[in-house]
RNA sequence: CGGGACGUAGCGCAGCUUGGUAGCGCACUUGCAUGGGGUGCAAGGGGUCGAAGGUUCAAAUCCUUUCGUCCCGACCA
């Protein structure tokens, strides 16, 4: 390709309202180009990249297996109200009506589709296992679209369904995509981790989410020092600590502690550690206006996802009110402590091994201090790991301790089991003749996200640093001064038609710009290899080759010149 | 949806407080020079100042409404 017939719609000025780096720079780079908030036009530069994406995950789906359909973006309500869905989904979900005045929504995800698709096409358990995989454009109507195409309302993810008749096929099938997701990240060339995930919403038993490493990512990652385990610090297990309780060594004393409410103001006040202080949570209890308090040690956070899991507990979860608080404890939130608490309390494993510990007075304005369990008040009946992991906190397999990382989110595998087969009846007659239930499992990939992420991990102040596979073009030719010379003319056309015929896709800059402005734009689009080419490289018979992840540049003789950039792609 | 901010040329911004009919940089067009790191000089083109209503002799500027956008919090590939 020519410059000269593929214009790089490449900009100097950082867009305002581009905050991360790879919204800036796909946007600079002349990849996308906003339309509205969350959606956006993919330039024919950054379309080349999405379709290397989707190439290399087109063809891990099918040789793990999978068969491409193509389902409808618009979808009719009759689907996702069998599920339920249709009320439970919320906002998010965008709902029109056609001129006929019937409810559809715009897809946000395929289960209903691809599960009614199933129950109609699949007629015998022979035919299981069966999975179906598309790359659609899907529509989830977000609150706040943010990052560009990070975060979109419009965006195209590649998912994938498989239809079993026992969890050990389900099993087999997850364990061959959890294969094929590494593949096609490392076809990729990205760094990434796959880490045990709450299922969310979506739901299912067994799920894993894959993160590309990007400091700037939206999710925090636990993993161990030591080990193999990595999991979403939504999901990572904080385990009770192995250390005994100390024994008593203060008096119970009850301390005036005016306009002391957060933990980091009452241990000013008190002249203690966070760890030494106890944090009182009110959330609304699973049983209709009751309240449940849950204690956390004072330096920990709580655990919203493990909360919410509890029985006793609301989900989702909610806060009390100050005003319901005040009721059931006669004080304001910042002064609330277990001792004589009216309530049902949940403790975080980790306050059960404090002693000596402080926590409110549950009066304004008053705190305890030098309290412990059993002498001042009893255990609480229900002891769980409610907290985020910390880093430091040892690994839940035993080896090595917790440390964390930030990750994107670009693949998501789930067990579903029969959520949506059991809903949608989606049977088939199993071999003794028996109705069964078919077992599903799902398998997305953010595939523009993916585009994203790899700039978020790989860029520096010049711009984009493609990796091979995902660079719109691998190689760029930059010829110095084309117009001005003949010789070098001919010279960069018989090089430009030795690598197309070399099978190398090459960006031919035959635009009449000064080197530092092409440079610059070379290196802001991030194409990984550049060869230069100038009336003085001629004269000896060389070029000029510069790696875009490397600083030094090095001279290579012109019949090698092929050969050379070959082995540098393998 | 709650809290904050902003809409002036394709992009980045000034002008608004104190009304007087719009400006700068980049980009674009043309010419000359330059020619290995976003080059210089000169000449150009491009804006119903987000929209609607109001106040006024006069509104980008003041008032009201409305639409859009971005940032901070609860959702997710």
């Amino acid at each position: 390709m020519r410059t000269s017939q593929f214009p790089l719609n490449t900009v100097k000025e950082t867009p305002a309202d581009a905050e991360i780096a790879s919204h800036q720079l796909m946007l600079r780079a002349g990849l996308i180009r906003k339309l509205a908030a969350g959606l956006y036009t993919w330039l024919p530069l950054g379309l080349r990249v999405l379709r290397k994406v989707e190439k290399i995950t087109r063809e891990e789906m099918d040789k793990a297996g999978g068969l491409e359909v193509l389902m409808p973006a618009l979808q009719p309500a009759e689907l996702w109200q069998e599920t339920g869905r249709w009320e439970k989904y919320g906002p998010e979900l965008a709902r029109l009506k056609d001129r006929h005045d019937r409810d559809f929504c715009l897809g946000p995800t395929h289960e209903e589709i691809i599960t009614d698709l199933a129950r109609n096409e699949i007629k015998s358990y022979k035919e299981l296992p069966l999975m179906y995989y598309q790359i659609q454009t899907k529509f989830r109507d977000e609150i706040r679209p943010r990052f560009g195409i990070m975060r979109s309302r419009e965006f195209i993810m590649k998912d994938a369904y498989s239809f079993h008749l026992t969890q050990e096929s389900l099993q087999q099938t997850y364990n061959v995509m959890y294969q094929a997701y590494c593949n096609v990240f490392n076809r990729l060339g990205l760094k990434f981790r796959a880490v045990i995930a709450d299922s969310g919403s979506i739901g299912g038993a067994v799920s894993h989410e894959f993160h590309v490493l990007a400091d700037s990512g939206e999710d925090a990652i636990a993993f161990s020092t030591e080990s193999a385990y990595a999991a979403n610090v939504e999901k990572a297990q904080a385990l009770a600590p192995d250390t005994a309780r100390a024994q008593p060594q203060q008096a119970m004393s009850r301390l005036h502690t005016p306009n002391q409410h957060t933990i980091e103001e009452v241990c000013r006040f008190l002249d203690i550690a966070p760890q030494q202080c106890l944090k009182t949570l009110i959330v609304r209890g699973a049983e209709a206006g009751s309240l449940v308090a849950l204690l956390l040690r004072g330096d920990h956070e709580l655990n919203e996802i493990k909360a919410e899991k509890l029985d006793t507990i609301a989900t989702p979860l909610q806060f009390a009110t100050e005003a319901e608080i005040d009721a059931a404890c006669g004080c304001k939130p910042g002064s609330i402590g277990p001792v004589g608490l009216p309530i049902n309390i949940i403790a975080d494993y980790s306050v059960m091994v404090l002693a000596d510990f402080a926590c409110g007075a549950n009066e304004d304005g008053y705190h305890l201090t030098g309290v412990n369990w059993l002498r001042d008040l009893p255990e609480p009946s229900q002891i769980a790991d409610i907290r985020t992991v910390v880093e430091g906190d040892p690994s839940p397999d035993g080896l090595g301790r917790i440390t964390l990382a930030r990750g994107i989110e670009v693949g998501h595998i789930f067990q579903l089991g029969t959520k949506y087969s059991a809903a949608m009846k989606a049977d088939i007659v199993n071999e003794d003749g028996k109705n069964q239930t078919m077992i599903m499992g799902c398998y997305g990939i953010g595939v523009s996200r993916v585009v994203a992420a790899a700039i978020e991990q790989n860029h520096d102040d010049k711009g984009i640093i493609w990796p091979l596979s995902l660079a719109p073009f691998q190689v760029a030719l930059c010829p110095m001064n084309l117009h001005k010379s003949e010789r070098l003319q001919a010279a960069a056309e018989q090089i430009y038609q030795d690598m197309l015929k070399a099978g190398i896709e090459v960006l031919f800059d035959d635009r009449k710009v000064r080197a530092g402005f092409m440079f610059s734009d070379i290196e802001l689009i991030g194409i990984p290899h550049r060869v230069v080419l100038g009336d003085r490289g001629l004269d000896t018979n060389t070029a000029e080759y510069k790696a875009r992840n490397q600083e030094a540049t090095m001279e290579i003789p012109l019949p090698e010149l092929i050969g050379f950039l070959q082995a540098r792609m393998a």
